[in-house]
DNA sequence: GAGTTTGAAACT
DNA sequence: CAGTTTCAAACTC
């Protein structure tokens, strides 16, 4: 079977394409129970894990009919809170994969710790009693289920006997449910750092750990059980699905009293590993297409700061290649493969979970892998948020039979879910396939969910403006669903694919821009691939953040490059370190900078710029607060209107009433120069007086209606 | 809104 | 690496 084709394959970066984490782990431990229960896994796991110059494994299990499931973080330059990723594959073996991370797990009956340069947490920490085995390689965890029915039948027995590894402060619990012969490869991030994770150095001394449980669950007779609102899946029959459920509770310091949150994954259940085919993947639940709609998604990837959203969405087993891509290392992939073979009987669970609604509440998928991850409620994060996944994720969907998807995830990490799971369950039980991705690719998903991904004819959007914000979500107006990340591009010759575009060198597709023969979209994967490889090419940072951490007592943000402005004096927008509002570094090539700290230009200039939008901030307050005046009024007043003739009558508005109005303002206004009050201020006050006399003269007009107004200031 | 200025990206 | 050109955003009028 073919992962992917080769010309994909030689389009993407080679960081994408890099595999040889997932082949190195079962190489690296032939004596590994993953082995052992699997003696075909080189040939049979599904999934992979990318790492900068390893050899994919993908194409070569390709063949076996296995299914695949790849996150792939691309990478190694990333922060290590960048690196993760998550791999879940179904078929005989399974995988998933926790990137990024130092290795750092413990060591249940049987562990390999083959990770270099990690630290193995093994100690009291460890309690795996189930017929896994976890062998990291490369940062990975791999849990391999023995397969010896005995130690199946002891796990069976014992229950979920939780494995708890410890990473860097936080400890990591697996625990499985049923199933069998699913091998599970959890790649913890390296020592980074996520803000608000307590790094500990595996001696158990971290204080605050974070737990994070991972339960893997399986079973033919399990049903999903979508939004059950509980971490319990209810099992019913649907044989043809295994369920394998996941899940994440975290106890950390940044959620400690948010519940869990629960993500499904599930896949078609087939006992004769033989018939089942790689499958996965699909963004998002794709209504079965026309014979002309290409099951294309689009995912978005938005800003790379602030919480992460992560989502899981469901993949319908479609016989096309799909892939993702964000252009740049800066973001993780995800690698899907699916077959096309396996049914898909399952039933439909719901169509979507969106981050708002489900923040904090366990969802439970159609099927198989459940995930409960404690999510922070995530106040930033709007239900439809274009991708700052913003970024951009790609889908090609080629007439093959396998699929195949490269997904960005900035954190992809199991143990970063935290801030904001979203959990996009399968419409189909059988052939769907989950990928965690962040909000933001959800968010840019969300703006297009079936335009964009359900129908490739649908998606025009390769010139001028974007089609993806024209089915907006639930009915709601994109305008008032979607928060562009950034400001809409107006690239007229670059096509977008060039890191002129802001859009593309920020990994995003275009959505709701004004450019024109957009090429920076899911219609031309292929010249967006290889705009992005050639951009890698020229410079492999090109896709990371320009604004950085300094070196140490530097400040904390700086230009990566620096600046080379010539006129503009660093003071104005032309300048990257002016609007990234950072200073100026040694690094920066200027001339005749004035953005230093004791720059008087720099200081009047941050002076007028924090006055305006104090000002602002006034006056928009007193609008805000005129406005609702008027509108209570209006409320109030409007039996007053309805009961008489339908209409305030016009003669109130007298000469008297206007100059009344007019002698109270200008009494206002007299009062705000005698106190000194700051111009803004002023204005509010006369804005605020002028609010009152509108009220008085309506109010009075609603009871006497044709008497003129006695106004009292 | 059109034209100009600016500096990063792309090119040579 | 340096100089030049291209490009799109920022800015001005």
């Amino acid at each position: 079977m073919d992962v992917v084709s080769p010309e994909l394959n030689s389009l993407l970066p080679d960081e994408i394409m890099d595999t040889e984490a997932m082949e190195e782990a079962p190489h690296s431990q032939p004596d590994s129970a993953a082995v052992q229960a699997e003696p075909c896994y080189d040939s049979t796991v599904p999934m992979e894990t990318d790492v900068p110059q390893t050899p994919s494994v993908s194409e070569d299990a390709a063949p076996t009919g296995n299914s695949q499931t790849q996150l792939t973080p691309t990478d190694s330059t990333l922060s290590p809170s960048r690196h993760s990723s998550i791999l879940i594959s179904s078929g005989p073996s399974r995988l998933v994969t926790l990137k990024p991370g130092l290795a750092t797990s413990t060591a249940p009956t049987k562990t390999t710790d083959s990770v270099t340069g990690t630290s193995m947490s093994t100690g009291g920490l460890q309690k795996l009693t189930a017929p896994f085995t976890i062998s990291s390689v490369n940062h990975q965890i791999i849990l391999n289920k023995v397969a010896s029915s005995q130690a199946a039948e002891a796990a069976k027995s014992a229950g979920p006997p939780p494995q708890v590894i410890k990473q860097e402060g936080q400890k990591l619990l697996v625990t499985t449910i049923g199933k069998s012969g699913q091998p599970i490869v959890l790649q913890l991030p390296h020592a980074a750092s996520k803000p608000g994770v307590v790094q500990a150095s595996g001696d158990g001394k971290a204080p605050a750990p974070q737990f994070k449980v991972v339960t893997i669950a399986g079973g033919s007779e399990l049903k999903p059980v979508v939004g059950s609102g509980g971490n319990q899946v209810t099992a019913v029959q649907t044989q043809q699905l295994k369920t394998i459920q996941v899940t994440l509770s975290e106890l950390s310091t940044q959620s400690p009293v948010m519940p869990p949150r629960t993500i499904a994954l599930s896949e078609p259940h087939n006992t004769n590993l033989q018939n089942i085919a790689s499958k996965k993947i699909a963004i998002s639940p794709l209504k079965t297409p026309s014979k002309n709609v290409k099951p294309v998604q689009s995912v978005t990837v938005g800003g790379v700061g602030g919480s992460q959203f992560k989502t899981i969405i469901p993949l319908t087993t479609q016989q096309n290649v799909q892939q993702i891509q964000v252009p740049g290392s800066r973001f993780h992939y995800v690698r899907l493969v699916t077959a096309t073979t396996s049914s898909s009987p399952g039933q439909p669970s719901t169509s979507s979970m969106q981050t708002g609604e489900q923040a904090g509440k366990p969802m439970v998928g159609s099927t198989g892998v459940r995930m409960s991850v404690p999510v922070v409620p995530a106040p930033a994060m709007k239900q439809v948020v274009p991708k700052p996944l913003t970024s951009s994720a790609q889908v090609v969907a080629t007439p093959q039979t396998q699929q195949r998807l490269i997904m960005p995830a900035i954190q992809p990490n199991l143990t970063n879910l935290p801030l904001g799971t979203v959990l996009a369950p399968a419409p189909g039980g059988g052939n769907m396939g989950y990928a965690v991705l962040p909000a933001q690719y959800v968010a840019q998903l969300q703006q297009s969910p079936f335009v964009t991904l359900a129908s490739s004819s649908g998606f025009q959007a390769s010139s001028g403006m974007q089609t993806q914000a024209k089915l907006p979500l639930n009915g709601v107006s994109a305008a008032e669903t979607t928060s562009r990340p950034r400001k809409p591009c107006n690239c007229t010759k670059s096509q977008c694919l060039k890191l002129y575009c802001d859009c593309f060198a920020n990994g995003e597709f275009c959505n709701m821009c004004n450019c024109n023969n957009c090429f920076n979209n899911l219609e031309h994967e292929t010249e967006r691939l290889k705009a992005i490889k050639t951009c890698l090419d020229r410079n492999p940072e090109a896709f990371k953040p320009k604004i950085g951490k300094g070196k140490e007592g530097e400040s904390d943000r700086r230009h990566s490059k620096g600046c080379n402005c010539k006129r503009s004096g660093c003071l104005k927008n032309y300048c990257e370190c002016y609007e990234a509002k950072i200073m100026c570094s040694s690094i920066c090539k200027c001339i005749g900078c004035k953005n230093f700290e004791e720059s008087p230009e720099r200081k009047t200039l941050m002076h007028l710029a924090d006055a305006a939008e104090v000002r602002v901030q006034q006056q928009t307050a007193a609008k805000t607060k005129l406005s609702s005046q008027i509108s209570d009024l209006l409320m109030r007043t409007t039996p007053v209107i309805s009961s008489g003739s339908g209409r305030l009558p016009y003669t109130f508005l007298t000469k008297e009433v206007v100059e009344a109005t007019c002698e109270c303002l200008l009494d206002k206004a007299r009062r705000a120069e005698q106190t000194d009050q700051l111009t803004s201020e002023a204005e509010r006050l006369i804005l605020e007086e002028f609010g009152h006399c509108l009220m008085n003269i309506i109010t009075s007009a609603g009871k006497a209606k044709a008497d003129s107004a006695s106004i009292n200031c």
